[in-house]
DNA sequence: CCCAGATAGTGGTATATGCCACTAATTGGA
DNA sequence: TCCAATTAGTGGCATATACCACTATCTGGG
């Protein structure tokens, strides 16, 4: 009777999973900024410490993002410094991403607010809780949208 | 063995939920490209609809999202005659807002793209755990992260 | 060896979002 | 009544992301 009393979005899944990640995002960045990181730009540097000198469209397929997109979203991180890139030995098109000796310490600072953030949000959620919630949305990254229809890999088509 | 020998971004609570909302806003999107919406911005209609000619501020509250990025993302939708706005009568800082007709309209039609894409979804993660995880996300964007060292409301300041 | 087709990135354009500095209104006293 | 504090939006600026049209390479036939 205060409250809620219309649908809302709460039915959307969309909306609902955008609407946690805003508010996730104003977190999460609120924690980092001292670093002056936000904290899409400290999930990339880590993604890219984690890799071998990964290429570009392979961060842009981990972390399930354009490749276009990945590639302006790197862009403040290599004015600031923190990020270079180099072009593969092996095939010129593959342009290959790997941190700065800043970067590394940028993202080592980092990681301690990070931790911060993670542990003040678990400890809001619940570890167990938070654990099977990133199962469920690793899960929806790694869903196969295709109908099928869109013809598969040519062949088919029979009589 | 094969693939994720890495902790990648799977730990990180922030990054396993943006990239979650990438990957469904992708599909939400792409599903409702023929009506010409995006999803936030038929998640706005929507949110539009239900309320009674919403005053900004509470269509940002509802939505967690800051007012003037709510502001920004109701440009185009003023600008292509789906939403209107006008000053409330009895506080004039205060600017409400409502469909337009053709709103009303594309509400409508979106909707039936929306139900495709809402159900197509529900059918690869089943309609049980897709209501249990907007439960979650909607308990994320109900928290209160704040620390509580932030002076509660004035006052204090004793020693 | 050469070209058609596939691949990997870049740049431009547009929306999504947030923060900050301001302006316009309101409100609550003194 | 008049001003300080509060409240609601706006605009500017910066990042986050996507799609599309291109450019630069590579690859696999002929």
């Amino acid at each position: 009777m205060s409250k809620t009393a219309l649908p809302g979005l709460s039915l959307c899944n969309n909306a609902t999973l955008r609407r946690a990640a805003r508010k996730l995002g104003r977190f999460y960045d609120d924690v980092l900024s001292p670093s002056g990181l936000k904290g899409t730009q400290y999930g990339l540097l880590y993604q890219i410490h984690v890799g071998s000198e990964p290429a570009m469209g392979t961060i842009a397929e981990e972390m399930v993002m354009d490749l276009s997109a990945l590639g302006h979203t790197l862009k403040p991180l290599i004015r600031d410094g923190y990020v270079e890139t180099f072009t593969d030995k092996d095939d010129r098109r593959v342009k290959r991403v790997r941190l700065t000796p800043q970067g590394q310490t940028k993202l080592e600072e980092t990681t301690q607010l990070w931790s911060t953030a993670q542990q003040r949000f678990e400890a809001l959620v619940g570890k167990e809780q938070a654990a099977t919630l990133r199962v469920a949305l690793d899960e929806i990254a790694a869903l196969d949208f295709e109908l099928g229809f869109e013809m598969p890999t040519a062949a088919a088509r029979s009589d």
